[in-house]
DNA sequence: CCGAATCCTCCCCGATACTG
DNA sequence: CAGTATCGGGGAGGATTCGG
């Protein structure tokens, strides 16, 4: 059968990528925190009081942030037991997320790297720049040595 | 045209996105350096004597990265000034990678954050099998009410 | 009004082949 | 050894719609 070799295929890479996975299980846990959401979410919730926010306090301290985003993430971190999701069924509903102990604990590491971010925004924009000039000097001087040969 | 609807809506998106990288430039950096292999390339390089390391001393380290995420991620940590590159013009060619000191300021907190990621993996691990566990257990017991409700 | 689910598009990333 | 160019799939994520 066709389906029999696709089947044997599926398999094979499911085996590597099990492999690859037990092989570096901390690349997996890395790439969820090192997340972009991730990062800004469960720095928001570590300088709350109470390490407490509503959902929409999120959303609307986190400035670009999708609805869908804000959910998707916070289910995963709920999921991973980095927050914990409080439903008070009142009327209109209330949804609370507060970093766990062990959330909170990555908080600060995560609010450092966050922190970083801020001073040193205009120290790696000013390379940034430079560096930009640089490789545009060295194509216009490419350019020109083509014209010349030319 | 119907194309010229679709460019207009490219610009305006455009123009939203330029409004809002304005307003919060530091999202911008945050997801830089949020990266998952931004991650484990500074904290390699952190690690190594001298923080400095070969191209595929990179790649054999860090494991399932492919050369040109390696190349892609080199490229722009050199252009924010984080990695200096260094060619050494021999035969066979050889590349070094190095962190300059503001990427060894950065390397410290990133290897903050591997380090938990490791240290914390089981724990993560088993509040993800439980929240799994409990979200199957109320999935059939929905079903089983949907059962009995039939 | 707040929070979640759906659709659809674009971009990221991996695999492959080739240059210096 | 150290990259660069190209293609195709899959998943991220934004706009929209639905539920309570």
């Amino acid at each position: 059968m066709a389906t029999r070799t696709a089947e044997a295929h599926r398999e094979e890479a499911r085996a590597a990528y099990d492999a690859f996975l037990k092989e570096c299980p901390t690349a997996q846990l890395l790439a969820r925190i090192s997340d972009k959401w991730v990062g800004l979410i469960v720095s928001a919730l570590g300088q709350a009081e109470d390490r407490t926010m509503r959902y929409s306090e999120l959303g609307r301290k986190i400035p670009g942030v999708s609805q869908k985003m804000l959910t998707q993430t916070l289910r995963s971190l709920e999921r991973d037991g980095l927050v914990a999701r409080t439903v008070t069924p009142t009327v209109p509903l209330r949804v609370d997320y507060r970093l766990t102990e062990l959330g909170s604990n990555l908080g600060c590491l995560l609010s450092s790297v966050k922190q970083w971010a801020e001073n040193h925004f205009d120290e790696v924009s000013a390379h940034r720049e430079r560096h930009d000039a640089e490789a545009a000097g060295a194509d216009a001087g490419a350019a020109a040595g083509a014209d010349a040969a030319a």
